[in-house]
DNA sequence: TGCAATTCGTCAGTATACTGACGATTATCG
DNA sequence: CGATAATCGTCAGTATACTGACGAATTGCA
């Protein structure tokens, strides 16, 4: 009979203590870039959106692994704030087309030095060899595992019905 | 001027990567241990409430590093579930006093296995030798980023008042 | 070409996380 | 002891994330 685990275990596991720097990660942004009023995941669709004008909700969510049903929220206070437009699509009416305002073009480029600012303090307790291998360990981590959450990320033009069945996943509590 | 941020510098900085790895070992989770109906965060209260019968709700966030007003639900759904009670503090009549009940204990015992198994999904990606590499990492800048949360660890006994002013954080978006 | 399969955006429902605030209660100190 | 400060649990409001499902539109195939 194994030991019941105790909390000083619990608090050692990788998957509390990835929760936890998530938390860290997410409040250092809002305080770094608190003068401009957009949070980490409203910053990562800008992005997106400025690299691929006219891009529709569903391929934004692959480039940038976000869920298809919370991705209609972001991009709604992202137009409530005039940063983008978000109009029909053209060619497929199921479509929404999004694009970039000057006024979101000129956030992403005030918004640059804290953003930048952030990953340094991400990684600070970090001796600055270890930060580059820590970020290269992630990224090999979130590639790795890419298939593993609702949104993973996925090269343009492959299909959702080419993927089914390839990952089961549990459910909430019912 | 700096070349504007695209989405191919995004995707590889340390915040938005972390942001995935949460995802991606929240998901993990669910699938280990689908047949036990409990996420990650009830899990880790459960282990926290197990190793220290009576405890007040907000000792428990000191512990487990929770948000003081995210844990009312969290230790509700237990409570929903049979797997602890919740009384009225006999001392101090603020506080509610949280217990863990057999069918809990059962259910720290039986998903162990599920658990231990999330955490190797999590870091199957990197060498062997890697793994406790990346997790002394992660307690590192865990531990060191500690304050830059609303919900920090805080060792027994520490009061609120004692760390106020050490961290000012942004709002939300108004 | 016409119909079935697929995809897009969205909805209701649930869970986590945080801001700012509040009443109730307890601790502290003059 | 009594006034003030601090703490506990909670509330309303907002944001992110996911499940399962849906109508509208498009695609693919017989």
């Amino acid at each position: 009979m194994p030991e019941p685990i105790g909390d000083s275990r619990l608090i050692e596991m990788p998957g509390h203590l990835i929760r936890r720097l998530h938390q860290i990660s997410f409040a250092l942004f809002l305080d770094q870039a608190k003068a401009f009023g957009v949070t980490p995941v409203q910053y990562a669709a800008l992005v997106a959106i400025n690299s691929h004008a006219g891009i529709d909700q569903t391929t934004l969510c692959n480039i940038i692994a976000f869920d298809r049903t919370t991705i209609g929220g972001v991009v709604g206070r992202l137009q409530r704030k005039k940063l983008i437009t978000r109009v029909n699509g053209a060619h497929d009416r199921r479509t929404k087309a999004l694009r970039i305002t000057t006024a979101g073009r000129r956030l992403i480029r005030d918004i640059e030095p804290a953003v930048q600012a952030t990953q340094r303090l991400i990684l600070r307790p970090l001796a600055p060899r270890q930060r580059s291998a820590f970020t290269q360990m992630l990224k090999h981590l979130v590639h790795l595992n890419n298939a593993h959450s609702r949104a993973p990320w996925r090269p343009k033009g492959v299909k959702v019905s080419s993927l089914r069945g390839r990952v089961k996943r549990g459910t909430r509590n019912p």
